[in-house]
DNA sequence: CCAAAAGTGTTCGCTCTACACCCATGT
DNA sequence: ACATGGGTGTAGAGCGAACACTTTTGG
């Protein structure tokens, strides 16, 4: 076969920045790297993108090493090719961010990795520009956020609606009016309730609620505030 | 210098989808490719990255050789490596979208390339997986610029609001009211309003505007109507 | 019985939308 | 004079924000 001759070839790797949720506080999971440069130092769990397979299936790859899970929320966020991002030879990074629910994660697959989950006001110095990665997936989560309901991956299957606020007012780091908050996501339509309750919060406890599937996919792509009847594309 | 050894290492590419705007429809500017494969179909303007340039670095490049433009709206896009892609040897993509101001573009150099402007609604058919890259640099575009200002970037510094209105209308595809229109984009303070008038849309004339750019700069950030008081991060 | 969290409704202001007429001018 | 596109104001509806009290129950 013929190849395109005399164009550099280069490393290519993706790392994840994965985010949790444990009912308090928005925490990222980290890794101790396990190789030269930057041994021993806090990192993102990363590798490298292999001869014969697609960067969504790296990223998942990666992702099952690291906690077992599979079908999670992964989403690519950017790419970064700085050529002296990383020391020892030019890497080029595609970053991509997860969000789990933070209950389902194995722990003991993890331990290979001596990982651990950080609060994300309070993470650890990252190595290379994993500082700027995280940033930017902050930043892409509020965007997103705003206008899609992908902050329920964080959570569990049944949830209540004083977690779901707690989880809002994290990422957007905010105070958010509770019957404001609960009338709002109520009349999205994508809450179906329970009829039991999560008593660890409080005495009278909390009713739970799961997503109504149906109305979340055909919702997800609701936003366009600005243009009236847009075709969607 | 240790190097990783052991890994793969790949080719590298950046696409440019490369949009401007004739005052009626927008368009997306398109070259005859001059290698094998696919050599003479209709492609995108890319070129592979080099060992010493970081991804930014080379998407300018690449778009400074097709248009002689430089300091252009340029927003990475998103990156593609399937490895299947290119049939003659696996390359990922990084795929950059450039807006422009289409009278700015420089004929000339453009001749090697054989390059052509193409209303949006009739490209031909774009090799390998460049029309994914299209429909995806669209819906992008659609997404940022119903919060953001950067549709301006597609016209030159003197413009109407009638001209900013058809633009709209293209990218969302849809008819807007234009006292409301009028109404909104004078509301954001972004447009200062000039002495003089364009005469070519009609025998009245419209006044010309020009951005604010304190304001632009102040404002770009400005979106996120889900929550109240977010911090910016 | 008291503390702590859950749940719920109303009012007000503002923003978005719908809608129609006059203006300026080149032919 | 008329055809063409430019420019402007208002009224009504719907949405988002502010705001306080009652309920439940474990200790």
């Amino acid at each position: 076969m013929l190849k395109y001759s005399k164009q550099t070839r280069l490393l290519l790797a993706v790392d994840c920045i994965i985010f949790g949720f444990d009912g308090e506080v928005l925490k990222l999971l980290l890794i101790k790297r396990g190789f030269q440069p930057e041994k021993g130092n806090w990192s993102l769990m990363g590798g490298f993108v292999q001869a014969d397979e697609s960067l969504d299936q790296s990223a998942n790859r990666i992702l099952k090493q690291l906690t077992g899970l599979e079908g999670v929320y992964l989403e690519q966020l950017y790419t970064y090719g700085d050529p002296q991002r990383d020391p020892m030879e030019r890497t080029v990074s595609v970053a991509y961010f997860a969000l789990i629910d933070i209950q389902k994660y194995q722990t003991q697959i993890s331990s290979d990795y001596q990982a651990e989950w950080f609060q994300l006001k309070r993470t650890p110095k990252l190595i290379f520009d994993q500082q700027e990665m995280l940033d930017q997936a902050r930043k892409r989560i509020r965007y997103k956020a705003a206008m899609h309901p992908i902050l329920f991956e964080l959570l569990p299957t049944k949830f209540t609606i004083p977690q779901l606020q707690t989880l809002y007012e994290c990422v957007f780091n905010t105070t958010i009016d509770k019957r404001n908050f609960s009338k709002r996501v109520l009349a999205t339509g994508l809450l179906i309730k329970l009829a039991d309750k999560d008593k660890a919060g409080s005495k009278r406890g909390a009713y739970y609620y799961q997503l109504n599937m149906q109305n979340y996919y055909a919702k997800f792509q609701a936003f366009m505030n600005f243009i009236p009847n847009p075709d969607t594309l």
